[in-house]
DNA sequence: ACCTGAACACCGTTCAAGT
DNA sequence: ACCTGAACACCGTTCAAGT
């Protein structure tokens, strides 16, 4: 056996990608194995590691294909102007992509690689540009010297948006206020004490 | 072998988390094994099933003692009556927290159960509790009929608040902003916001 | 160069057998 | 009733051997 070269490595990862991300909208995060893997796409497991350093490697390109998706869903329709309507554009769309997506996002936020190291600047990249999108919506709302304030604001509302996304996922804490809800009520309410400074 | 009974069933259940905490601590949530934890409390494998129904349920418990000394943490210091330094009291009491405690709160936003069960009353109790902290400290912002607004925004800000420390912890999207900033600068907005309703 | 198959050192979980 | 030890069906990762 061996160099069956049906697959350049470019395509055995896109299939190994589309073959954990099925697991994990199934099944999760932890179902997904090595050897799970390599069955759905017809290799060995010994070709995984051909591609890829580890399992963590393999997640981590999915979780940056799901953010990816996710920055796609976001931008395709066009951004309004005014601060708070473009914000609640952004944060609506974002709840309906995690929505249809429960547990391929929930393995974005769940994905702790075994190695404590950072995560490396191209995977960092794709979580800053959806900040971008945020501060882009709010640069309104700040003077060109500002810039430091509305990064941090930027970051902030993101973060925001994270936690809410996580908590009404799966905990119930606030039983009879839907996410959208939520969302507008932590848009509305961030862009008033915006102006009010 | 057999019937030790060095130690009463509270007493394992309480090693054996504590065993799953230092583990976990030191290299994160999945570095607890039954293996691993039974080894540390000088019992077998087989005595943990004894007492857990698995080792998702030993992790819940012990998230469960995360979540009961973040409270006891949060709520050593007195609470101030003006919501906005009530809030930003708490919320920095809750930071310093999670930052002397990273791994063991990584473990807590982390953990997702393999079984797609929803988590048992007396677990989402533990974070409801935390939640009616944020309530009561924003109480004076609402009138005794706006109860479902106190109880919405209350909620919102809990999230804002975990997503801050989840990804003020891991990602360093926001260089340069220490996280007490970001706490603050989310405390001060979203009260200014709740005053200009 | 690429892929396989088998190996190594682990896992979670169960349960008969002992006291 | 409680605990052990061994078993079962898995894991992630490595690597000699084949083409």
């Amino acid at each position: 056996m061996a160099r069956r070269s049906d697959h350049s490595r470019e395509q055995l990862a896109k299939m190994a990608i589309e073959a954990a991300a099925a697991l994990a909208a199934r099944d999760g995060l932890r179902s997904i194995t090595a050897r799970g893997v390599a069955r759905d796409i017809g290799y060995t497991v010994g070709t995984l590691y051909n591609v890829f350093d580890n399992l963590d490697d393999l997640v981590r390109h999915m979780n940056a294909a799901t953010m990816d998706a996710l920055y796609a869903h976001v931008t395709a329709a066009p951004i309004e102007a005014d601060p708070e309507k473009a914000l609640r554009g952004l944060a609506r769309r974002y709840l309906a992509f995690v929505s249809a997506q429960p547990r391929l996002w929930s393995a974005v936020i769940e994905f702790e690689p075994q190695d404590g190291a950072p995560a490396p600047d191209w995977y960092r990249h794709k979580a800053q540009r959806l900040v971008q999108l945020g501060e882009d919506a709010i640069a309104d709302l700040f003077s060109p010297r500002e810039a430091a304030a509305r990064r941090r604001n930027a970051f902030v509302l993101w973060s925001a948006l994270y936690g809410l996304t996580a908590l009404a996922q799966t905990t119930n804490l606030a039983e009879g206020d839907p996410p959208t809800a939520l969302i507008d009520t932590l848009v509305s309410t961030y862009i008033a004490g915006l102006k009010a400074r």
